[in-house]
DNA sequence: ACTAGATATATCGATTTGATATAATTTGTT
DNA sequence: AACAAATTATATCAAATCGATATATCTAGT
């Protein structure tokens, strides 16, 4: 999927500026369908303008700063179903933090612990604001996407709290470092 | 986490060529860190040479096509272990599906039924898959990322069926469509 | 003998990332 | 009220990456 597609499905649901967009697909309840920067968000919605399949209102009320205001045409909504009939791709999931884990063994104990710690801290973080998300939302198919996100998030968060029990039981490193506790 | 750590990481498993490392990081059980194609391979490859961090081996025998067979260098190795020194970045998850079920209310039922039972056997190949890969595998950091993996998607799987479930509740769609059975 | 698929290197335009520049507005602090 | 810091907002650009394609050989099946 590319970000035209995003952008048009963000402004299916409200108007908004560029700016919104990007906060919404890189770090709001958007962001687990296509993340996505000002350089390709800018140019996506030029080119979404070009075609007119969205329009803007430059409101440039006196001296102020321009700022554009994107709504999603007629025409722009009928290409977004268009597209959604077409089969979505795979699911792509990438973890840095994964691959690092392969090197565990060459690594320093105490090292690899201090990343299995911060990876527990994150994944507890991003588990509860899916879940308040979840509680706030009132937009019923939002539910399936952020109970999904739950669902995962929830799973990881058991697996890495009982690798750490094991790996403080073969390492006898539970007691040098401090672990943040449930 | 770039193209150029990933093979590097790759070649401190096993000397390989490039076509061999695609495979690995596209479809193989590399393929949860950081996908990567010929594009950006093998220039990778180049720059790695170029820096002293791999070698290659040039297989021009009789009339063959050239065969460059990869290994890393003590410099390279060194300079994974630096690499690994730094903090990761964030797991990336991106779901095109997910991003599909926003819209589910627009779409007529039967079409986000077909997506759904989809994604359910999708989810059970991987899964399948990497339960099989952590069985064979006898590197024993490789089945802590592998056992990620399979904790993800049993609950990505289970969240899935059970959805299904009160779907066709609610839609009367389950005798419409054939379901895979368990 | 023929065909299809796998192996293998390589390139290229289009897309995307990640960082930065610019500037006004808003919020917080003393 | 004055000042600093953070947020809002648009925009661009080099570098990295994607996705598709070209080329050619080797292997396996029929």
């Amino acid at each position: 999927m590319n970000v035209r597609t995003l952008c048009l499905g963000i402004l299916s649901f409200a108007q908004m500026t560029g700016y919104d967009i990007r906060k919404l697909a890189a770090e709001g309840n958007f962001s687990h369908f296509c993340e996505a920067n000002y350089g390709s968000i800018y140019p996506a919605l030029s080119q979404l303008t070009k075609d007119g399949l969205v329009v803007f209102t430059d409101e440039a009320i006196d001296g102020k700063p321009p700022r554009k205001i994107y709504s999603i045409t007629e025409k722009g909504r009928q290409h977004l179903f268009e597209t959604l009939n077409k089969q979505p791709g795979p699911d792509r999931f990438k973890s840095e933090f994964l691959f690092y884990s392969l090197f565990q063994d060459k690594m320093d104990p105490l090292e690899f612990r201090k990343l299995l710690v911060r990876k527990i801290a994150e994944t507890r973080d991003t588990l509860t604001s899916l879940q308040n998300a979840n509680d706030c939302c009132d937009h019923t198919p939002s539910h399936f996407a952020l109970g999904y996100g739950v669902a995962m998030n929830k799973a990881v968060l058991d697996y890495l709290k009982t690798y750490l029990t094991s790996f403080d039981e073969h390492n006898q490193t539970s007691e040098t470092i401090e672990t943040d506790k449930d």
